[in-house]
This record gives structure tokens, C-alpha cells and sequence, in this order.
DNA sequence: AATGCAATCAACCGCCCTGAC
DNA sequence: AGTCAGGGCGGTTGATTGCAT
């Protein structure tokens, strides 16, 4: 039986303080960061471990970039989501000073709402199908493309006249076809504009294909999980997935 | 002004991986 | 080889904020 991370009584819990804020930087300006179960302690905080990780390397690091997202992430991080799926932390690594909890949640909240109106499915970057359902409305109005938002460097050349699946907020069963779209070679997706010559937002040195960061998070992020044959993101030349990346 | 609803985001939870022993 | 602690990750929750009625 595993031991819980922390002694759940005695500890904060919830919304960070200033000193308690104080109290973690002053201690990791002190001794670095690492050995987190044991910094609440010498830190003087009651907090769990895994909570000052979590407050530090998404708050309180120096290097943190916050205020909104500007139009090239937000490029950068459909596409690589589109490339990698929900590997936020992967994700988080190509854009400086983001984290992967700032991106996941930009991600649920606007990025995902946002294709969707877009008529692409934002699991898996395909256009919903367009063949209507029968005797079903559409759940809602049309999306307006003008109204949805300024820049639109996804867009399709035509929207969809119909939307299959909604989906909006329910992607709890898709985990499979996050890559779905890497893997075959759709009408549709053509029609994406996947382009990859995109300028990289801080470090335009790093500026390469996603081909290319494909095979090196493969190759160095021993962390990620064992992809299932459908979600296998490993990059072959053979299958039709460089199509959309060309 | 009050209320209800939706959107946002900070934080927590639980699982998994890795390295040390 | 097995166990355990530490750390990382993605998913989810819940408090807060903003907007519409």
C-alpha cells in the first residue's frame, strides 16, 4: 500500500498565502530546488511536498511568463498538441516561460472551445464530418467565424455545414485518437493550414519542424507514456502523416 | 441590486516512472 | 528481482470572477 505524500492532517490546503509564498522562495532561493517531501519542514510550511513543487514550478519560478497567451503560442500550442496530444509538459517544453498547467488549462478553456466553433474536432484536428444528421438540428446556432475570434491561421477554406458531435468539454473517451490525425490522410485535413515555418515566440533559434520535435521528445522523454498502436506518435516517413506537416 | 450561469484558473488527486537500495 | 521514496504528469475539482437576465 503506498503511503500518502504528505501527512494530509496539519496541512494547508487550498489557496497560497503571500508569506506562505515568501516562505517558499525565500527557502528554494536558499537551497535550490529538489527534495520537495522534506521542504514543507525546513521551510516552515505546512504544506504538502507535491503542493510547493506545484506552487513554485508553476508560480513563483522567476522565469514564469504570465498575462495571455499571444496568437503565436497559441499556433505553436494546437500544433503541437496535434503532434503530441495531452502532453502538456511536452508541450510546456516548446514554449519558454509557459508551464504545462497554464497550457492544459488555456487549452480546456479557450483553444478547445475554440476549434470546435471552428468545426474541427479539437481531439484529434479533424474537421467534424459534414454529412447531416437527420430529423437532429444542430445543437446550436452556426458558430460565427467572424465572431469567434481575429485570427484564424487553422481555418478551413470552407466551414462545415454541419457538425456531427458537439464534444464540447467530453474528451474523457478520445484519449486514443489524439493522434488519429497523424495517422491517416483526410480530405479534411489538407484543407488545414498546418504549416510549420511558424516563428517560434521566444527562442527563434529553436525555430525547426515538428517532425523534428517529434523524434526528439521521443527520443529523450523516456517519461512518456507507452503509446498504444493508435497513439503511437513515433514519425514514419511511410505513413501519411507527414502530409499534413509539409 | 440581486441572482444565476458560464468561464477561468489555481490547486489537488491519484497514477506512473525512475533510481536507489 | 523486488520494494520503496521521490518526483513528474495529466485529469479533475472547486473557488472566484464576469456577464446576462
Amino acid at each position: 500500500m503506498r503511503k500518502p505524500c504528505c501527512d494530509k492532517e496539519g496541512t494547508n490546503k487550498g489557496a497560497w498565502s503571500k508569506q506562505e509564498d515568501q516562505k517558499l522562495i525565500d527557502y528554494i532561493q536558499l537551497h535550490g530546488e529538489g527534495c520537495w517531501r522534506s521542504l514543507p519542514k525546513a521551510a516552515g510550511l505546512h504544506r504538502c511536498g507535491k503542493s510547493c513543487r506545484l506552487r513554485w514550478i508553476n508560480y513563483l519560478r522567476p522565469d514564469i511568463k504570465r498575462g495571455n497567451f499571444d496568437q503565436d503560442e497559441e499556433d505553436l500550442i494546437i500544433k503541437l498538441h496535434a503532434l503530441l496530444g495531452n502532453r502538456w509538459s511536452l508541450i510546456a517544453g516548446r514554449l519558454p516561460g509557459r508551464t504545462d498547467n497554464e497550457i492544459k488549462n488555456y487549452w480546456n478553456s479557450h483553444i478547445r472551445r475554440k476549434l470546435t466553433n471552428m468545426g474541427i474536432d479539437p481531439n484529434n484536428h479533424k474537421l467534424y464530418q459534414t454529412f447531416p444528421l437527420p430529423n437532429k438540428p444542430p445543437p446550436h446556432s452556426e458558430p460565427s467565424f467572424d465572431s469567434m475570434n481575429q485570427h484564424q491561421t487553422l481555418l478551413p477554406s470552407n466551414k462545415p455545414s454541419f457538425r456531427v458531435d458537439d464534444d464540447d468539454g467530453d474528451d474523457r473517451s478520445s484519449d486514443d485518437t489524439h493522434h488519429s490525425c497523424l495517422l491517416e490522410t483526410s480530405s479534411a485535413s489538407h484543407q488545414l493550414n498546418l504549416d510549420l515555418t511558424i516563428a517560434f515566440p521566444a527562442d527563434s533559434s529553436s525555430t525547426t519542424t515538428l517532425f523534428t520535435l517529434a523524434e526528439e521528445d521521443n527520443n529523450k522523454d523516456k517519461n512518456m507514456p507507452k503509446p498504444s498502436t493508435s497513439e503511437n506518435v513515433h514519425v514514419d516517413e511511410s505513413t501519411p502523416t507527414l502530409l499534413l506537416f509539409q
